[in-house]
RNA sequence: GCGCCCUUAGCUCAGUUGGAUAGAGCAACUGCCUUCUAAGCAGUGGGUCGGAGGUUCGAAUCCUCCAGGGCGUACCA
């Protein structure tokens, strides 16, 4: 039992010898070392309930709890009646000793007990590469994939397409319009085609297959052939930010499948469906939103909604416990209706959770750079990669929350490239190994259970206590679905860290104390391998 | 007009779910390498938390209004 957990016992226990309901208990962490570990508000909440003075309650609380040497060193009472608990240093040496027993396993946990969660991302249409807005979405995805996983839940990481359409029709008629200037004909390309460079690379490669021989054919065969060769480009660019997708899910097999039709009778039969202009209407005012959203467009066509309301249904038929959504903030408009449709259809949406994450402005110097995959003015994922690396680049998408527009200086990234965070938590990781090392090869004998109560200065404590707060870290961040949560508690672990190396030499004269310190230094290296990891960035043994 | 998001140090952003004296990186300035990696450490300066009200023991955080910015508001996705 950790003292949080006791603490969090035994002020529950006092709730009840007070006979008070209704009132939760809120443990934190304060800011400052001369609160204590711990603090709770306890006394604060209660004055109303009981009608007291806080601090009056705040005696009660103390002298209930009182100190006990394996958890609660001391108590005090600060403020206008908060109650401060300072752990007792046995357990935070307990504890140490029990994260170097589960190593890479310490920080996991089984709260999601093995259900099932799907978390569809990227979703982008094969129309061309992946810019740095879908690399946002994508190592968000992967990240919260990885940090559900560490909960305990078994993950799939969906990746959802269209690949019929108009879009996909201007693309194939882009590649046949620069296929046929390679035939050597006058062609004038509509400004609204896909103008990227990449489709003359597509183009180029049939006509050296084919020669002329495609000069009377339709869209068809040019745009079969660019989705091929973008979905390998797209595939191995996501390999190269460090996972896979589980499942590719084609938006088509939903008609074949007979899925959209069974969403139109569906809502038909609740009334929700209505004939006008030639077009079929989703009646949304019934549901209490400012307007009517057409489904089926007069030409026959459908438009995104009524496959995403499938898509989703389906989600939920295939069982998973927790459906997951990340989208660019284009998208927020969309998914309320789509959302009300399932619900109406009789299904579960609170599983679904929807998570917008702000755009990537990308800046050159002072300059905006408006992106559009059409005009062909963005830069790719794998440009930004070639330029600063994979760990820079998911690190710098995880170190802010999602629900804050990201500004991306390009000139800056490369210019300072060096002096990135991510850098500093990994040369933490690097120094470590490199001094593990050094007591190899000095033989240092690390089989002996060291005596880590020997472990008292300032620094070596902190850095004790930041580390046992790492599983709190990785439950609050997969919750709430906040990655960044865990990318600042690993700068902070490396400041502490790094103080600590500044002030606490290692390996030194007394054997005792360097295995102990070999061991804090072991743990710590553990915890910044297992959180780097969660963030898919790698903790090398030296920089 | 309406909906979602944002506004915190010169710049880019955190802020543990309402707590105690609001933090970090970058930029500026000053110190520290004959000892385990100086991609580091220590220090200085820098703030009306966009503005005004409200809720309460207590507000950067919750509510209302106002101002500024982003994204939507399609028979595009």
């Amino acid at each position: 039992m950790t003292t949080q957990e006791y603490l969090i016992q035994k002020l529950n226990e006092f709730l009840d010898s007070r006979s008070v309901t209704g009132v939760e208990v809120h443990l934190e962490k304060p800011k400052e070392e001369k609160f204590g570990d711990f603090a709770t508000n306890l006394a604060l909440q209660l004055a109303r309930h009981l009608k007291k003075n806080p601090k009056q309650i705040a005696d009660e609380i103390k002298a209930f709890i009182g100190t006990d040497e394996r958890f609660v060193a001391k108590i005090e009472i600060a403020g206008p009646g908060f109650v401060n608990f300072f752990a007792a240093s046995a357990n935070l040496y307990d504890q140490l000793a029990d994260v170097l027993r589960q190593k890479e396993k310490f920080g996991r946990s089984n709260l999601g007990a093995g259900k099932k969660a799907q978390i569809e991302f990227v979703s982008a249409n094969p129309t061309g590469p992946l810019t740095i807005g879908h690399g946002r979405g994508a190592v968000l995805g992967d990240t919260i994939a990885r940090l559900l996983e560490a909960v305990g839940y078994q993950v799939t990481r969906e990746y959802y397409f269209n690949n019929a359409g108009r879009q996909m029709r201007v693309l194939g008629e882009s590649v046949r319009l620069r296929y046929l200037e390679l035939c050597g004909e006058k062609i004038e390309f509509p400004e609204d085609h896909y103008q990227g460079a990449y489709i003359i690379d597509i183009a180029r490669s049939i006509y050296e297959e084919k020669g002329d021989q495609l000069k009377d054919a339709d869209y068809t065969y040019f745009k079969d052939r660019a989705e091929t060769v973008i979905f390998d480009d797209i595939k191995r660019t996501i390999k190269r930010l460090g996972f896979e997708f589980d499942v590719f899910y084609n938006e088509k097999s939903l008609y074949d499948e007979g899925k959209i039709d069974q969403v139109i009778e569906g809502l038909r039969q609740k009334g929700l469906i209505a004939e006008r202009d030639g077009a079929v209407w989703f009646l949304t005012t019934k549901l209490g939103f400012e307007k009517d959203r057409v489904i089926i467009k007069s030409t026959g066509e459908p438009t995104y909604r009524l496959p995403d309301i499938a898509y989703h249904v389906e989600k939920i038929k295939r069982g998973f416990d927790l459906i997951i959504d990340i989208f660019g903030a284009d998208h927020i408009a969309t998914y309320p209706d789509v959302l009300a449709a399932v619900k109406a259809l009789g299904y579960d949406v609170e599983r679904i959770k929807v998570l917008i994450h702000q755009f990537v402005t990308l800046l050159e110097g002072d300059e905006v750079v408006k992106m559009s995959t059409r005009k062909a003015n963005f830069v790719t994922l794998d440009e930004l990669m070639d330029e600063v690396g994979v760990d820079v680049t998911r690190y710098f998408f995880l170190m802010r929350s999602m629900s804050s527009h990201l500004n991306f200086d390009l000139t800056l990234a490369k210019k300072q490239s060096d002096e990135n965070p991510v850098f500093y938590v990994q040369y933490a990781h690097a120094r470590i190994c490199s001094i593990l090392k050094l007591a190899e090869e000095r033989q240092i004998d690390l089989k002996a259970a060291p005596d880590l109560s020997l472990l008292k200065a300032t620094e070596e404590i902190n850095l004790i206590k930041h580390l046992l707060n790492f599983p709190n870290i990785i439950k609050a961040a997969a919750e709430n679905y906040e990655p960044h949560r865990l990318t600042n508690f690993l700068f902070d672990l490396a400041t502490l860290f790094h103080k600590f190396y500044t002030e606490c030499r290692v390996i030194g004269e007394d054997a005792a104390l360097t295995r102990a310190r070999l061991a804090l230094i072991d743990a710590t290296r553990h915890v910044l391998a297992n959180g780097l990891g969660l963030l898919g960035i790698s903790a090398p043994d030296h920089m």
